[in-house]
DNA sequence: CGAGTTTGACCTGCGC
DNA sequence: GCGCAGGTCAAACTCG
C-alpha cells in the first residue's frame, strides 16, 4: 500500500515536472515567511508573496510559467545605499516590498564608474558593492564549470603568480547582458577549478542556470550584507574565513531550491570553507568547495553539504516517467559528479552552456595546465560504458533507492509541500542535492524546448564510484528515512 | 558564412 | 610619471 503510494508518487513527479518546481518554489517561499521575521531575507529574485498566493490560483500559474522560462537571477544588487541601510532593520511583511528591496541589481561596470563618486563616507560603512564577486572553488577536471550559462570566451590571460592562464567569459544569453566570469585553475592544484562571477543576468535564465545563480546571488548578498560584514570587521584587504564563524546570515539560495527547508531551519550559516574578502576594491565571497566534508558543525549546517551533490548521476526521463539515472545521455561529470550537478552536464570542449566552444578541428592551444583535459571527441564519442548502464539499472532497480526517492519527493513535491516539508524536517531528513538538485535540473533539460540543452549531454567514459546514492539527513541524532529506512543515513552502493 | 576561439595590442587602475 | 598587472578589444583564424 505504502509503496503503491511512493511509486504513483515517483511516477507524478515524473510526469509533473513542473509541479515539482512549482512546489520547491513554494517550498522556498514557506521557508522565507518562516524565517524572514529573524534574518535578513535574499529573495533572489523569487517573489515572495506567499501569504496572498497560497489563494491565488493565478499566481501560482503565473509563477509556474515563470519557472518554464526560466528565473532571472544574478549577483543582483542594487545599488541603493537607502536601501541597503534599511535593508535589515524593516518590517518585511509587504511581499512586493520585500521583493522590490531584496532584489538588488548590480549596475553595468560602465555605469559603475560614474558611481565611483558616490558618497564615500557612505561606502566606507558597508563594503563596496560596485564590483563585488563571487569566486567558487571546485574540483573540477574540465575547463569550465558547467553552470546552465551560455558563455563567449573573449580573452586569456596570463595572470601573475599562477602559469595557467585566466580566460575571461561573457554571458551571452542576452548581448546586453554584463555577467563576466573568470576561470583560471588554481596555481597551488591543478584540479581545482576557479570560477570568479561578477555582474547580474537582465535576461531570464535557464532553470539550469539559477542554481548558480541563486548561489552567488545569496553570496554576493551576504557580500552586501551590512550587519554581517560590520560583525565581521570587514575592512579593505580583510579576508575572513567563515570556517566555524557563528555569523547569523540567511544565505538560503546557497543551499539552493532543494534543501531549502534546512537553511530556514537553521538561521545561522556555517561556512565550511568559505571567507569573504575585500581586497583590491573587488569584494568577493569565496565559496571552497573543495574540501571533504568534515566540519565540526555538520550537525548544524554546512552549505556545502547541500552543495554537493552526492548522488551524481540522478536523471530523469521525462517521457517514461521513471526516475532513472544515466538514462539519458546525461552523465557522470568528473567536475559535477563531485561539485557541480548542474544536471550532470560537463561541456569539457564547450562553452558553458554547451555550444560548441573552441570548435571542431581547431586543436586546443591553451596552456599546458589546460591541456591534460579531455578532449570533446574523446568523451562526446564515447559510447556509454556498460557497466554505468547496468549500475544505473542496478540502482533504479533497488527498492530502498525507489523507496528513498519517493520518500523524498514526497517531502518536496507530495500533496500539501508544507506538511510534507515539516514532515521531512521532523524526521531529519535532508535530501542531498546529489539526487535532489540533479533532478530538478534534469528535469529542466528533459522538459527543455531549447535542444541544446539535450545537445549539452554527452557520456562519460567512466563513473568510477559515482554512482551511489546517499541521502544523508543532516542531523545524525534524528533517525527514519521515508517508510523504508530506519537509519539516518541511507547509502545505496551499487 | 556564421559562430566561436585565439592572441597580441591596447586600455585602465594602482602603487611607487 | 612610470611601470606593472588586470582586464578588454578586435583582427585573424578555425570549424561545421
Amino acid at each position: 500500500m505504502q509503496d503503491h503510494k511512493l511509486e504513483r508518487e515517483m511516477r507524478e513527479v515524473g510526469e509533473g515536472n513542473d509541479k515539482l518546481k512549482l512546489s520547491l518554489v513554494r517550498l522556498v517561499k514557506d521557508s522565507t515567511s518562516d524565517e524572514e521575521s529573524e534574518l535578513v531575507s535574499l529573495s533572489l529574485g523569487i517573489s515572495s508573496t506567499d501569504k496572498h498566493e497560497k489563494n491565488n490560483r493565478t499566481e501560482k500559474i503565473r509563477e509556474n510559467e515563470d519557472l518554464k522560462e526560466g528565473l532571472s537571477l544574478g549577483l543582483d544588487i542594487r545599488f541603493d545605499p537607502s536601501a541597503i541601510k534599511n535593508h535589515s532593520t524593516e518590517s518585511r511583511c509587504d511581499g512586493e516590498r520585500k521583493e522590490e528591496e531584496l532584489r538588488v541589481i548590480w549596475p553595468p561596470s560602465k555605469v559603475l564608474k560614474t558611481m565611483r563618486t558616490w558618497d564615500k563616507s557612505e561606502a566606507s560603512q558597508h563594503v563596496e558593492v560596485k564590483k563585488a564577486r563571487v569566486c567558487i572553488r571546485a574540483r573540477c577536471d574540465t575547463l569550465t564549470m558547467n553552470d546552465g550559462c551560455q558563455w563567449r570566451k573573449y580573452g586569456q590571460k596570463i595572470a601573475k603568480g599562477n602559469p595557467c592562464p585566466r580566460a575571461y567569459y561573457r554571458c551571452t544569453v542576452s548581448p546586453s547582458c554584463p555577467v563576466k566570469k573568470q576561470v583560471q585553475r588554481c596555481a597551488e592544484d591543478m584540479s581545482i577549478l576557479i570560477t570568479t562571477y561578477e555582474g547580474t543576468h537582465n535576461h531570464p535564465l535557464p532553470t539550469s542556470a539559477t542554481t548558480i545563480a541563486y548561489t552567488t546571488s545569496a553570496a554576493a548578498s551576504m557580500l552586501q550584507s551590512p550587519s554581517l560584514t560590520t560583525q565581521l570587521g570587514l575592512a579593505n584587504s580583510d579576508t575572513v574565513p567563515l570556517i566555524n564563524s557563528s555569523v547569523p546570515c540567511n544565505l538560503n539560495a546557497l543551499n539552493f531550491t532543494s534543501s531549502y527547508h534546512h537553511l530556514s531551519k537553521s538561521p545561522h550559516l556555517y561556512f565550511h570553507t568559505s571567507s569573504i574578502s575585500t581586497s583590491n576594491s573587488h569584494p568577493t565571497v569565496t565559496l571552497d568547495l573543495t574540501t571533504p566534508q568534515t566540519s565540526p558543525h555538520i550537525g548544524k549546517f554546512t552549505p556545502s553539504l547541500s552543495f554537493i551533490p552526492k548522488y551524481s548521476s540522478t536523471n530523469v526521463d521525462s517521457s517514461s516517467s521513471t526516475f532513472s539515472p544515466l538514462q539519458s545521455s546525461t552523465l557522470y561529470s568528473p567536475c559535477y559528479g563531485d561539485y557541480f550537478n548542474y544536471g550532470g552536464l560537463i561541456t569539457p570542449n564547450r562553452n558553458h552552456n554547451g555550444s560548441l566552444m573552441n570548435t571542431g578541428k581547431q586543436p586546443f592551444l591553451g596552456h599546458p595546465c589546460q591541456s591534460n583535459h579531455i578532449s570533446n571527441h574523446a568523451i562526446s564519442k564515447q559510447p556509454l560504458p556498460d557497466s554505468i548502464v547496468a549500475a544505473t539499472k542496478a540502482i533504479t532497480a533497488t527498492p530502498k533507492f525507489q523507496s528513498a526517492i519517493a520518500a523524498a519527493l514526497t517531502a518536496y513535491a507530495g500533496n500539501g509541500v508544507k506538511e510534507n516539508h515539516d514532515e521531512a524536517q521532523s524526521a531529519g531528513l535532508d535530501l542531498n542535492l546529489g539526487g535532489d538538485m540533479a533532478y530538478t535540473t534534469n528535469t529542466v533539460y528533459a522538459n527543455s524546448n531549447a535542444s541544446r540543452y539535450k545537445r549539452m549531454s554527452f557520456s562519460a567514459p567512466s563513473a568510477p564510484k559515482r554512482d551511489s546514492v546517499i541521502f544523508q539527513p543532516s542531523h545524525a541524532s534524528k533517525s527514519s528515512f521515508g517508510s523504508s529506512s530506519s537509519k539516518s543515513n541511507l547509502f545505496l552502493d551499487q
